[in-house]
DNA sequence: TCCTCGTATCGATCAACTTCGATACGACAA
DNA sequence: TTGTCGTATCGAAGTTGATCGATACGAGGA
C-alpha cells in the first residue's frame, strides 16, 4: 500500500528518504527559542551574528544558546565561520527558502 | 535592546507574540510521523482521510495516531469534520502555506 | 610563555514527548 | 435498547529535550 508515497513523490518532489531531513528542519525551528534566534540572525547586519550578540538577546546561559546554534547547523539552517575569536552565524539557502 | 524585534516586525511581518504560535506549527511538523499524515492527508482523495486509512500507512496503534491528529489539530494545520462513525481530516490554509 | 576572552563540550536535572494497552465515548444498525 | 464499530481519552513506561554550572578548547594580546 505505498500508493500515496508514489503520489507524493511526482506531485511534492517529496522522497520517502528525505522526509525525515525536512522533519529535522521543521523541528529545529519547532522551538521558540531557536526560532528567535533564527530571526535574530537574519535581522542582524550582513544577516549574519556572533555568539556574544545572541545571547543577551534570549536571556538564556552561553552554554544554552551555543547548543541551540549547534542544533540548527546540523539541521542545514545556519551557517558557522569562525573569524579571530568570534564564531558568526548566517542563514543557509535552505533556511531562507523554509522562513516566509 | 529590541531593535532587532522591531526591525522583524517590519520586514517579516511576525509580530514578537506570533512567534511562539509559529514555533508550534514548525514543532508539529517537526516528527516524521507527523509529517507522513500531513502527506497522507494530503495525498488523499479530496485531499483529505479517515483515521482508519491513516493507521495503517503509519504501522502504530490507533491511540497514537489520533493523539497525532490532536497535535496537528491544535497547532492548527489540520481540520477535522465527523461524518458519521469517521472522523476525516484536511489541510487548513495555514499548512497549505507551509507545505512546499 | 602566560593570561584573557569568546565559544564549545560535558554531566546532571527536570520537563516534555512518544508510544502503548485499556477503556470511555458517540454514531449507527439490529 | 443493546451491540458493534470507529475514534478519543487516560495512565503508565521509556525516551528525548531544554537548561544550567563547571570546565575545556582556541585564538589573540601582553
Amino acid at each position: 500500500m505505498y500508493t500515496w508515497v508514489v503520489s507524493v513523490t511526482l506531485t511534492l518532489g517529496v522522497a520517502p528518504h528525505t522526509i525525515s531531513k525536512v522533519a529535522e528542519q521543521y523541528k529545529a525551528l519547532g522551538d521558540a527559542t531557536r526560532l528567535n534566534l533564527m530571526l535574530a540572525v537574519a535581522a542582524g547586519l550582513n544577516a549574519e551574528a556572533c555568539v556574544c550578540d545572541l545571547t543577551p538577546e534570549t536571556g538564556l546561559a552561553q552554554s544554552t544558546v551555543s547548543h541551540h546554534l549547534k542544533i540548527l547547523v546540523d539541521a542545514g539552517l545556519l551557517e558557522r565561520s569562525q573569524r579571530g575569536k568570534w564564531a558568526f552565524y548566517s542563514l543557509t539557502d535552505a533556511a531562507k527558502k523554509l522562513l516566509i
